[in-house]
RNA sequence: GGAGAGGUGGCUGAGUGGUCGAAAGCGGCGGUCUUGAAAACCGUUGAGGGUUUGUAGCCCUCCCAGGGUUCGAAUCCCUGCCUCUCCGCCA
């Protein structure tokens, strides 16, 4: 949620930069409900002071012996009158709320002007895009002719977007899952963290994935509206929900491995052929919880953890930053890594690293204390993939290729893998 | 799944209808003393929101959550959630 103070203050200023994102707000139905809310909050409010004083002195009566029966009469009404105003304060309060949480982040001025993903900017690439002196295969036909990658099982067992994997590519799988904890918790500082991967509607709702994002959940059946988590950030982001850190505990710094489930509606027929989109998959995430002044520099340096997961792997990138229209949701600032394959001669998305603000950290009340003010104050969140297994596991495959089909594994990988250094 | 106990401020814990946002202790912060520190002593110390130019003042809300009773609820009633103990089951 963007400060609602902003709303009041400086509402055109607000509109004109989420302008920039495409986004249209609506300043005069938010301006009028704000009017409202002012005169129905003071009046509410005036009110139960009365009925406060009132009450008070009744108690102050009863207690030195005088008769409290023309007191009580005088407050007879009162009662209505309060709920009449509680419950319409109640009212525009909900309506506003709804109105703010449907209202995206504000981008960040580095933000590119631009409508969608063609408008992205480029910022720098690592590596060459890797050639062949054959034509490369794409992870799909190295995969079923290695055996090991088998999508027909998987939609028998479950559906489309499903997959089995065996052997030396399941291996291969959970070997870039170590290489990457390992790395970030031996290199970078971050603190391995094991999470439960399903979670409330609260949880999501700190996050932005609710109430806005529902469709793209997969909700479980039962009394307790559980969710199953379409990402790490979700559950790890909230471990400081309703929490005051200290400010000598800042910036804090999880990595966390997790199965993310995501339902894909309204991507039909995209990304259909192999594990580049699935309902279930495997991502390493990267999440800061930091001092406000400090997140512009922990994007910066939480996505260099996530490129250095690429450079170490030899594989091929470009980070580009998303431009307003592209941007997520809950988003100030974004960059995607986006790896190249061979397979689709293309570079595709790999990691999304961004800084939130204090967008969740508002809806989730996450807060540390400052100590010049010594008060507690909104934290700022980044978070970023660490990167996504299931498309580091087809770009490995696909870059280290050779004629024969097989993939020559790259060296850091070599201790995870048992002694096996080519898949064959 | 069965039986019982309980959820109060950073922590421990008192409070069973009125002046309670809440005793006391611990912790934190500031000070006195000290070369410095400790001890001792004194003071101070919850969060959210509204109004307002205001980190001033005033006001509202919050004692797990949501409803209810009442002029008045931490305290009474209902529902839910969570925690603990014992038994059963289980990776």
């Amino acid at each position: 949620m963007i400060d609602p103070q902003l709303i009041r203050n400086d509402l055109d200023n607000v509109a004109k930069q989420l302008a920039k994102r495409g986004f249209v707000l609506d300043t005069a139905r938010l301006s009028e409900l704000e009017a409202k809310r002012k005169s129905v909050q003071v009046e509410t409010e005036a009110l139960q002071a009365e009925r406060n004083a009132r009450s008070k002195s009744i108690g102050k009566a009863k207690a030195s012996g005088e008769d409290i029966a023309p007191l009580l009469a005088e407050v007879a009404d009162m009662g209505d009158r309060l709920k009449a105003g509680e419950a319409r304060l109640a009212e525009i309060q909900t309506v506003l709320d709804e109105m703010l949480q449907g209202v995206p982040n504000i981008p960040h001025a580095d933000v590119p002007e631009g409508r969608d993903e063609a408008d992205n900017v480029e910022i720098r690439r690592w590596g060459e895009a890797t050639t062949f002196d054959f034509e490369p295969k794409d992870h799909v036909d190295l995969g079923v002719t290695l055996g090991g990658m088998d999508f027909e099982t998987g939609s028998k067992i479950t559906g489309s977007r499903f997959t089995v994997m065996s052997g030396a590519i399941a291996r291969l799988h959970r070997a870039l899952t170590q290489f990457m904890l390992d790395l970030h918790t031996g290199d970078h500082g971050y603190t391995e963290t094991y999470v439960p991967y399903m979670v409330n509607a609260d949880s999501l709702y700190g996050t932005g994935n609710l109430p806005k994002f529902a469709e793209d959940l997969f909700k479980l059946e039962g009394e307790q509206e559980y969710y199953l988590i379409p990402t790490a950030e979700v559950p790890v982001t909230n471990i400081v929900r309703d929490v005051i850190i200290d400010a000598d505990e800042m910036p804090r710094k999880f990595v966390c491995h997790t199965p993310c489930f995501r339902s894909e509606a309204g991507s039909y027929g995209k990304d259909t052929r192999g594990l580049i989109r699935q309902h279930q998959f495997e991502k390493v995430e990267l999440v800061q919880v930091v001092k406000p002044q400090a997140s512009d520099a922990a994007l910066e340096s939480l996505t260099n953890c996530a490129e250095q997961v690429l450079q170490r792997l030899g594989l091929p990138y470009r980070v580009v930053i998303l431009c307003g229209g592209d941007i997520g949701f809950s988003s100030t600032k974004t960059y995607d890594l986006e790896v190249w394959l061979p397979g689709q001669q293309k570079y595709r998305e790999i990691s999304s690293c961004s800084n939130f603000g204090s967008f969740q950290a508002r809806r989730m009340q996450a807060r540390w204390r400052n100590p010049e003010s010594k008060k507690p104050e909104l934290v700022h969140t980044v978070n970023g993939s660490g990167l996504a297994v299931g498309r580091t596991l087809v770009a490995v495959m696909e870059n280290y290729q050779d004629a024969e089909g097989r993939v020559h594994l790259p060296k850091v990988l070599h201790p995870y893998m048992g002694g096996v250094t080519v898949i064959e």
